[in-house]
DNA sequence: ATGAAAGCGCTAACAG
DNA sequence: CTGTTAGCGCTTTCAT
């Protein structure tokens, strides 16, 4: 079965190579009754255009690149999933590409894309610098997600972190929770931390209430089971807190687990909040109040911007925030 | 920064452009001296060869389908995420397909592959019937993952779904549980249910335990949510079971949540057990018992598989079976 | 409206 | 060991 070209079917139906490419691509300057006839070669031969000789001609991959830490993140296959459905409007197909939060892996997703495989890349790093992205980014279409500040020339979507992280905060307050307790881990991206600790600190502040350098539960590891331990270890050296804000939502998971495990109540003991909003919040037990990041705009968004800087758009970055909103449920109350 | 080709690098460097090509390629036949002189042309020019035109000029893409389901159910992430470690070590890239379980998605996977974007697909169907996978499949390598009887030609790597869900069975048996439900959604994938619903007799009957089909608890919709009503629905209609075997892990937390809002305990008044091994399954309240299939063996046997099939191995079609093993954890008692 | 010819950048015979 | 010559299959001027 050697592959059948468009010089077959120009054969068969008796017109030029070109006619046929005008057909396949749906061109005009065609006839009908050329159409036709081309069309039913095209048929009979099974004709299916080559996409590699396609790109060579066109300089065109139909490829993007959408590089994150890890698949398995329930987070980042939501990205993913919503990418896949949003890339497929715009004839375009993604190619996965996880960094594993390892600075060098970062590096190489700006590198790659000289090899000519992709059109662009959507990004979201979280160990390389602003500094180190405008050194490699060179002129790829490059559109960033989530926190890192981008250089001057790279558009850029995320949500609002610090009204975010005080929303979750005053939820808390507002719940009558007084001892608030932030944990995350510095390791995941240290400047989302900053800017999530900042509302913290912002909404308890605007409450009356200093932050307790004592109450920032800092992890050892950024793992779910970091979390859990970090908790305990918090309440073993005589930590204080009757609610918990979570940099995200396995972690609070994990603090979940390990409150319960040492026997206290999630909520009627420690009220929690998580953040992302990944689809096991609503099957955890309790499930989890969390922030729910508005997925489809940001992928949307970042499409949009993708799809202009392809088409040449070479201004300065664009910055983009996209909504979110508090998500109630079992972990601080009904 | 018009691209820089290999003849740029050739002129620059005083050799023919073969000889740029050897040394980029790392071929034998060129002296040591004429190797370094083209390496400092290559890095003065910022070279990369541009993968198009040389998939263009191999016929070979480097680039592999991975074709499932959803990638955001968490044991397709991991699958993908192994896929995507396995085929590096081969050096392919991996494009992730969702086939969202619509069988129009499962013939487009087939059909696609003659765009020439990849040398290979790996494929779990849970829609098609074999003889469409047969008729679509044409030259394709093609390597299918799970239950779904594979045709002659096509080579298959699977778990012992039978002997897996006889152990699941079995182990809750063990446990001094008489009664055991099974929890499914024919929707899902009909061939697989039908596989585990015959182990999990098998073990029933191995006990002196006829089935009762009062205890096949058939879910409504495939989700978390319908595995939580289907229990709630059994319960309510009288059925007695006091313990659960669950088609998949997320079946199992849906349905481990509503058994606690009716007020019953896990593993205490039901045992339950689960498939699949995700992540969650160690965070969720309780921990989930469940069937670890060998995630590793699985795609690693895959990989092996296709990439004799794109070395041109034209056999009939192989069949491996892989391992797997039941993690006890607290939904069975400790 | 259709056809002929010239590449896209690379690899792969085949000479030298 | 190095250079020359054809393509890979398609798109795209430029004529016709």
């Amino acid at each position: 079965m050697p592959a059948v070209r468009l010089q077959d079917v120009a054969d068969l139906a008796g017109v030029s190579l070109k006619t046929v490419s005008n057909v396949v691509r749906n061109k005009p300057h065609v006839s009908p009754a050329t159409r036709k006839k081309v069309q039913r070669a095209v048929d009979e031969l099974g004709y299916v255009p080559n996409m590699t000789a396609r790109r060579l001609a066109t300089g065109r991959t139909g490829m993007l690149e959408l590089a994150f830490p890890d698949i398995q993140a329930p987070y980042y296959a939501e990205i993913a999933s919503r990418m896949f459905d949003e890339a497929k409007k715009y004839d375009y197909r993604l190619l996965i590409e996880q960094t594993r939060n390892l600075a060098e892996n970062e590096r190489a997703v700006l590198a790659d894309r000289e090899q000519g495989l992709v059109d662009g890349v959507i990004f979201e790093p979280v160990s390389l610098e602003t500094s180190q992205i405008a050194l490699l980014k060179g002129d790829l279409s490059l559109v960033m997600l989530g926190e890192v500040e981008p250089p001057l020339t790279v558009d850029h979507v995320a949500i609002d972190n610090i009204a975010a992280a005080k929303t979750a905060t005053q939820h808390l307050l507002d719940r009558g929770h007084k001892r608030i307790a932030f944990l995350a881990s510095e390791e995941v991206n240290s400047s989302t931390v900053k800017r999530r600790l900042a509302g913290y600190e912002s909404a308890l502040r605007e409450a009356g209430i200093e932050p307790d350098p004592d109450l920032y539960l800092a992890m050892e590891k950024p793992t779910t089971d970091g979390a859990g331990e970090a908790v305990v270890a918090a309440l073993e050296r005589g930590a204080e807190f009757d609610g918990l804000f979570c940099y995200n939502d396995m972690f609070a998971i994990g603090a979940m687990r390990a409150l319960q495990q040492v026997g206290l109540q999630v909520p009627g003991d420690i009220g929690v909040v998580g953040w992302n909003d990944i689809t096991m919040t609503r099957y955890s037990m309790p499930s989890l109040t969390t922030i729910a990041p508005d997925v489809n705009a940001m992928c949307s968004t970042a499409l949009t911007m993708m799809m202009e800087r392809i088409k040449g758009y070479d201004g300065i970055g664009r910055h983009k925030l996209v909504g979110y909103h508090l998500v109630q449920r079992e972990s601080t109350g009904i």
